[in-house]
DNA sequence: CGAATAGTGTCTATAAGACATTATACT
DNA sequence: AGTATAATGTCTTATAGACACTATTCG
């Protein structure tokens, strides 16, 4: 622990924020694009430094939230990536963010911040594949953040937070297929997630309208650790080639 | 991210280091007896401030790692748990500390480093007790540690970086016993390792001498991604009563 | 009725856990 | 021999996935 008498030269804290929503089946994450120098005109995830020496980091986390997103804490899902730090990743000088992974069900458009040129939300995919470049290292923090998202749809009840409140088995099938990138069986779905006691609740005798017979709804339930966990087809199911 | 002009008051960088390991088939984790205040005397997690602003986190923990248990890259796995920045966590200001969890094979005493009082290996049963306090919010690091320890067993090969090099399945399944905290069919256990394609891998045909039967070495093998995991007995099995 | 979506049932391969049995060393 | 530990086999139950079927709305 800090023993050393001595003061490092300053390091500069910051804040940057996966968000993560659905918006017509596929997964879409928030950016902003560049106002100013470094990288003026390049995506980039929202953040930014901690407001003072004072600012609890989660809390910064929930103000940019705030600020960048107009997003509140209800019905959301905030978790610590991580640290990120390597000494070049800033050419201002060395800055270390603090990554968090946000969830939320289906948003509009945003609004750009204070100095950003825009905020839009871009499909996961354009960033995965390489068509959408982003500043520092965001890119990388985006990748842990799905990759985070994706284990956690697993084992804990996460997938409800990209629901409203009143949700269809369908739709939360909907989550897990656009997170994952797979197709389930509906029938198998349903009853997998009937299964796990506490995850989802029946949300009073409701009903919704659309073309055939009507769903019923749900809510999240008091579950938060699923057991057993959601498995995931690719790569997790059964064992490979025995060599 | 970091836009605004201003700078903040600077924030002091640390690394903390859960570094644990096996010693007579129990958990333990290094700790030192501080010999400066704050919490003079008390137990806590070795780290230290980085070094100067150009020292990469990842390298400060390497270098702690070195200078506090004279532990080496080789054979030994280093993973970041996260951030932890409490604004009231240290009394000295404000100190943000990136912890990384360690895991080594069974380890000689420690001798005390440079500000240390005292450095030794303590059983993780006594922090969790309550029987040993560690200062500042080491405690809830320690914990945070065990428990990313615990699912890494189940998902992952680390297992594996408790054992030296070459090692039997006992010697293994110790391991998940251990940290783990429960008993385990031996002959289940077997089977359910060798099932695992490339998690293990037969170290010629050697053998060791102790009592009975002698038994087959093995190394680690090249999988560190366990399909299909290690499934951990409790409360990980099967479902519950539904409510 | 027919289309469309929701929900239930059944079968099979596979994995997990309990536990018996055989194998190979030592003294 | 006797003891101790290693390794293998068998059986039962539960889970995962494929897929057929019934149910309820709408036009």
């Amino acid at each position: 622990m800090p023993d050393d008498p001595w003061q490092p030269p300053s390091i500069l804290l910051a804040v940057d924020l996966v968000i993560l929503t659905l918006r017509s089946s596929k997964l879409h994450v928030l950016l902003i694009e560049r106002g100013i120098e470094p990288y003026e005109g390049a995506q980039a995830l929202p953040g930014g430094f901690l407001n003072n020496v004072g600012e609890d980091i989660l809390a910064a986390a929930h103000r940019e939230l705030h600020e960048e997103a107009n997003l509140d804490a209800s019905r959301l899902h905030l978790e610590q990536l991580g640290a990120y730090g390597t000494p070049d990743r800033d050419p201002r000088g060395r800055v270390v963010s603090v990554a968090y992974l946000a969830i939320a069900p289906g948003l509009p458009e945003p609004e750009a911040g204070t100095d950003a040129a825009g905020a839009s939300w871009k499909t996961v995919e354009d960033v995965t594949s390489g068509r959408l470049r982003l500043a520092f290292d965001h890119r990388r923090i985006l990748t842990d953040g799905i990759e985070r998202a994706r284990t956690k749809l697993e084992h804990s009840s996460l997938a409800t937070a990209f629901c409203d409140e009143a949700f269809t088995i369908a739709e939360l099938q909907q989550v897990y297929e656009a997170v994952w990138g797979v197709e389930l069986d509906p029938r198998n779905f349903y009853r997998k997630v009937q299964a796990v006691s506490g995850f989802i609740v029946a949300a009073g005798p409701d009903r919704r309208t659309t073309k055939g017979r009507p769903a019923r709804l749900y809510r999240a339930g008091p579950r938060t650790a699923l057991h057993p966990p959601m498995s995931r087809p690719s790569a997790t199911t059964t064992s490979e080639a025995h060599l």
